[in-house]
DNA sequence: TTTGATGCAAATCATTTGCATGGGT
DNA sequence: ACCCATGCAAATGATTTGCATCAAA
């Protein structure tokens, strides 16, 4: 008896509606709890379990993308070419748009390794802390 | 009674020695579990945790690298500019290096972002897994 | 001698998983 | 109706921490 994983079919829920939408609608890159947390006022019944179940999907599937930063996963709703600044004093993530680094970094590998995508963090001080 | 916590000089111990020799001869970007059961090899008596704390403090003095890929922390005892691709088939974690991209991404960054460093993964197939 | 580092055990915390039930298609 | 998704609770697993003791300077 052969199980066809390809006969799976995704379905569509309002829990994975509105954490697409929420993700969308903000640019702090949030973590699975903070997402729970305003998803929540919308659908009260929601557990965290079912939002880590659904952002793994949504990433999978390349509608978000899922950031390992500081021990946790952050996520984030803009798919364009971009990067993404830590701060090492007060946490913050902040947003680097200059497509060039990506499209330069995608072109220049020179390696046997098939890209899928590329991530490019940086690790310093934000303009709020400098001072 | 003021504490001038710059008064703190950090101590030079065997644990610590190992643990630096030990990422220095390897390119593999080991976690801390598998540090842990080389230095074991040489230091019997050293706990999990020491390694934890050791790799935390060599991180922050810049004497190694730490990565965060597939929800765990690697080392990497390399300091040069270099990539790193993650086979997403896999698992394994290769260098790619050309550091014309690092230079490339730490020139070009153009917003208030005051850069210490800069880390650059890729996720895709490594050639292994291409086959 | 001072005080940072270690070993040990317990705690923490983000993330995942098993299972019965609900709901999309 | 079929079977994937959800809610709930429990489990997992990497990393951190408190504390008494050890050892580098």
């Amino acid at each position: 008896m052969v199980i066809n994983k390809n006969c799976l079919k995704e379905r569509q829920t309002i829990q994975k509606t509105k954490i697409l939408e929420y993700l969308c609608s903000v640019t702090s890159h949030p973590n699975a709890e903070t997402i729970y947390n305003h998803v929540k006022k919308v659908i009260p019944s929601i557990t965290l379990a079912t939002v880590y179940r659904n952002l793994n999907l949504l990433a999978k599937n390349k509608k978000i993308l899922k950031l390992e930063i500081n021990n946790e996963f952050r996520f984030d709703g803009d798919l364009s070419h971009h990067q993404h600044c830590i701060c090492k004093k007060c946490g913050r993530i902040s947003d680097g748009f200059n497509k060039k680094i990506n499209e330069y970094a995608l072109k220049n590998l020179n390696n046997n390794f098939k890209i899928d995508q590329v991530q490019i963090y940086y690790y310093g001080t934000c303009k709020n802390c400098k001072k």
